[in-house]
DNA sequence: ATGGTTGTTGGACAA
């Protein structure tokens, strides 16, 4: 099973990028992000055009994640428990060929000092919690996503100048460690360990694009069950380079049928 | 140190 995540900022916008990268990556399961339109919005007769179920959880404007599967999704969840009052589209969860698979897009939390750090944190306790049921219930599990998270100082370009922003910053590391250390693999850096300037995304602004100042934020997580069958994970930076393109490019995870 | 960009939206706000 080959799945794909990709932030796609706008799928309104990216439309066309996103359609021509499915033909030629060929991915069985679609993890999407930051889609900006409401549910009934998103341009779903695109992607069922190419073989896709379509399962979106968008809002106006903001935040919004989608999964896309070639074959059927099952069991659907939609949100994060623990927050009731929380009405931001950051997840969705279903199960695809035994597999549970989710599409999130974890809360950015800048600037520091404004509510939206402390919401990024509780964020990540729900996250863990619900990686904590899921690892009960036996079932493999991929989380895939913008987790808005710099790993490791050789994820980013420049350590010291992110040390204070909420992408890095140690409590917000420390949190994301949390989540690993349930047991969980990082497919990415679990394949890579040696690998430098391997960045997912490079802001618009100030030529970060052409001079490589980039960060790794888009990650997979698995489940034990699910790394035993790892075979693949990559950073495909075409769609990057191309005209109108996102500020996120896509990962993408193969694992073993 | 500031400004630099893109998207949604029709002035900021988010990233």
């Amino acid at each position: 099973m080959r799945i794909a995540t990709w932030n796609v900022n706008s799928i309104k916008a990216r439309l066309p990028n996103v359609t021509a990268w499915l033909a030629e990556a060929a991915p069985d399961v679609v993890l999407l992000q930051e889609l900006k339109c409401e549910t009934a919005a998103m341009p779903a007769d695109a992607f069922r055009d190419m073989g896709y179920e379509v399962h979106a959880v968008g809002q106006k404007t903001y935040n919004g994640v989608a999964i896309l599967s070639k074959r059927p999704v099952t069991d659907l969840v939609t949100r994060l428990d623990g927050e009731p009052e929380d009405e931001q589209a950051r997840y969705v969860e279903g199960t695809i060929d035994g597999i549970r698979v989710a599409s999130l897009y974890l809360p950015n939390g800048n600037p520091l000092g404004t509510e939206k750090y402390p919401y990024k944190l509780r964020w990540m306790d729900r996250l863990k919690a619900r990686a904590a049921s899921l690892l009960d219930s036996g079932v493999p599990f991929v989380l895939g996503g913008d987790y808005n998270v710099i790993p490791q100082p050789e994820d980013c370009y420049d350590p010291e100048a992110w040390s204070t922003d909420a992408l890095f910053r140690y409590e917000t590391r420390a949190k994301f460690r949390e989540l690993l250390n349930l047991g969980l693999t990082e497919a990415y850096r679990a394949l890579h360990p040696a690998a430098r300037h391997a960045y997912t995304f490079w802001d618009y602004q100030a030529g970060a694009w052409p001079r490589d100042l980039g960060i790794r934020i888009d990650h997979f997580l698995l489940s034990p069950a699910a790394a035993d069958r790892l075979l693949a994970c990559d950073i495909d930076r075409g769609p990057r380079g191309q005209e109108k393109a996102s500020d996120h490019t896509p990962v993408l995870l193969d694992l073993m049928d």
